[in-house]
DNA sequence: CTAGCGTTGCCATGGCAACTGGTG
DNA sequence: CACCAGTTGCCATGGCAACGCTAG
């Protein structure tokens, strides 16, 4: 609103000479950013937007620092805030937002990520809790505060966007039958057969959210299917989904769940189960350890893993022991599985910055000697004996070396043979 | 002097209970440095010195930040600045110096460089311009301010300190004799034999001061003996080595010396005694390219080279153009392998950090998954249908894969072939 | 007068330690 | 109450650009 005036004065104060670029950088922001009070941005976010509009419009863009100080003088009054969880706070303009209509909210950074991942979204209304897309961001987007991206939004948003199909009943492999000697008193095979269908179904709706990265829905999930009620409801419990939940209850009976949870044949069919939509979730989540993942997605599955055992034990509170145990130590090893592959794709990245780190060093060393060589072959007559021939041999030598990413000690073995 | 009021303030207010902590690192400060105006430290030399100290003590350092609170709470009203040639700025703090006694005067951080190299110092007594220590560093030592640490300042203390001996006849290798057909005019077989004679005791002397990186000495050994005369004698030039100069002129006349520096094979010989000399003088400025440089030596070295040219081209100014000539040609070759050397010296420095870097970062993914492998085998059963046999198998090969400093590549190759 | 260079202001980012509010 | 974890103040370091001086 009156940022027009800043604007004007601001690209009529500096630029002038090469006003185009700046205005062009300037109309950008006022475009797609607007001040706001009580919500910060990350300023990796804000830097990597602009990376990628420069990139588009092949402008060449500044660098982080007098990024800071354009963004400053645009929109007043930005305080510093380093938000995050302990020993990974990042630092973020705090008093700005992204504009509710920026393409920038469908294009976060996350969607190159989602990009790759080639399946998308549209969750089939099965046993789920219906909720509001901007009801979700409870329990896992960081420290909890607004911080303008949510992953979970960022992927709905886009869900609604690619408007893409993915059937999980495609994506999740076969359970298996119940292998079962001699029915529990009281079922029928029609109960084991219920629960089957029942249960593949729960797995299948699990696969759902987690392919949308929903993860706070897992919750819901588990109560609905083990018949949460809590020992002492807590507030004014609105009657949740009660469509779903009676029709599970008719399918089959609380008492006969319980009844069957307590069977042996039951106990390995289920684990089998789980093993196979765990496996098959870590496959979704973490396709490939080695291909970059945003750090907000990572927060997220890490945060989503250390929930996840409270939420299961929290909503089997009503099954029996020997089950709960059985499901929570294989709930445990997947979460676990997703610690380790995060920990190990964050790992991954870092090795690959220092690798590509240490490349761009050699390349430096290649181009500083390239340059030097011209000059190394007028010395040549008196540095050593060697004539223009030996010197580029050397260099053939010396770039060969590069070239297969010799170590420091095998370089200092060349240097010593040369020298 | 009126530190002492802070200090104890200081160390009452804050440490109490790591007092003894506190109050050691505190005492070493106020016997080492003291507030003075005008003159500037390093931060990182001082810091350096500070974990020095607590190395020596077995004391815990600080980070540099706190290291940096300390600093500024202690001696107070201290500025920051940043000297340096242009992109190599560096940290000062604007206020503060060594005290005069202090045993840091004689321990700089280029001591251990110093002392690594075997051959301290000790000159001999030759045609050397006579000069005080203090009134040396005019024009090498960054950008000449004061920075509380010249680099020849630190060298000759420590000579003083060691005692000693380099001999510098017996480390620069021999010269051979002139092979000349045909005698100049007015010129005798004995008048080559001093040119010989002097030249080496020349070249030696050069060594001399090169050893002792009194570097800017050498422009007045080389005015010393090509009998630099300035066209205008700009000042009072208090007739300086009165003796030194006549004696020299008496073992070889200036016209002769200009007579048989217009002769071919005298040409020819000093162009290979340049080239002996200045290999001997990289041999000792950089025995080897690989190790560790101080910086400020690096930069003391490029200085050096960047000068050298003009001091040898002006003190020869009386010389005949074609020994200028060639005498220059060789001195700039050489400026040009200090470069050199001193660049790869500091990619080499670099490219050392981003590897150890590498293997602190493989040394990480090695213990997280030594910690995982527990773990890891209680879940073999269901992540894969691997026993513990084959886990252990696996954890070898990781360790072995990480051994061979095993690329991003190599890397993701083994992951594939395990996941 | 221009080009080069040291210096410095402003911004970024990151570590540590102190503070603080929620929790067993 | 002790403890944990997010937040923030203070300091470090480093890049870029503007400023001012000096030498050609």
């Amino acid at each position: 609103i009156e940022m027009a005036i800043e604007t004007l004065q601001k690209s009529d104060g500096l630029s002038t000479h090469r006003s185009s670029l700046l205005n062009s950088h300037l109309q950008w922001l006022l475009d797609n950013y607007e001040t706001a009070e009580g919500v910060s941005l990350p300023r990796s976010t804000l830097y990597n937007h602009y990376l990628r509009h420069c990139q588009e419009h092949k402008l060449d863009p500044v660098n982080a620092a007098s990024f800071g100080k354009l963004i400053r003088s645009i929109f007043m009054g930005l305080r510093t805030r380093r938000l995050g969880t302990r020993g990974n706070s990042k630092y973020h303009y705090y008093g700005i937002r992204v504009k509710p209509d920026s393409p920038l909210n469908r294009l976060q950074e996350d969607m190159q990520y989602m990009a790759m991942r080639q399946q998308p979204m549209q969750q089939k209304q099965r046993y789920k809790p219906m909720q509001k897309v901007d009801g979700v961001g409870d329990g896992f987007t960081g420290s909890g505060q607004q911080t303008g991206t949510s992953v979970e939004q960022t992927v709905i948003a886009q869900s609604q966007h690619h408007q893409q199909f993915l059937d999980a009943s495609r994506v999740l492999p076969e359970f298996g039958e119940v292998e079962i000697s001699s029915l529990p008193d009281g079922t029928t095979f029609e109960d084991i057969k219920s629960l089957q269908s029942l249960y593949r179904e729960h797995c299948e709706a699990i696969l759902d959210v987690v392919v949308n990265l929903q993860f706070s829905l897992i919750e819901k999930l588990w109560q609905t299917f083990w018949r949460y009620s809590p020992s002492a409801p807590p507030d004014g419990t609105t009657i949740t989904e009660p469509s779903n939940l009676s029709e599970i209850e008719s399918r089959l009976p609380k008492g006969k769940l319980i009844t069957l949870c307590k069977n042996e044949s039951i106990l390995k069919w289920m684990g089998n189960c789980d093993h196979v939509m765990y496996q098959a979730l870590v496959e979704i989540l973490i396709p490939d350890v080695l291909r970059p993942i945003p750090s907000a997605l990572t927060q997220a599955i890490r945060n989503f893993a250390k929930s996840l055992e409270g939420w299961l034990s929290n909503a089997m509170n009503n099954i029996p022991q020997r089950m709960i145990q059985t499901k929570v130590a294989a709930v445990s090893a997947f979460a676990q599985t997703l610690r380790r592959y995060t920990s190990l794709n964050h790992l991954a990245q870092a090795a690959r910055a220092v690798l590509q780190n240490t490349s761009q060093i050699n390349q430096m060393l290649n181009d500083l000697n390239r340059v030097d060589f011209a000059n190394v072959q007028e010395q040549a007559s008196w540095v050593c004996q060697c004539d223009d021939n030996m010197v580029q041999r050397l260099e053939t030598d010396f770039k060969m070396t590069l070239q297969q990413q010799s170590t420091l000690e095998q370089w200092a073995a060349w240097l010593d043979n040369v020298m």
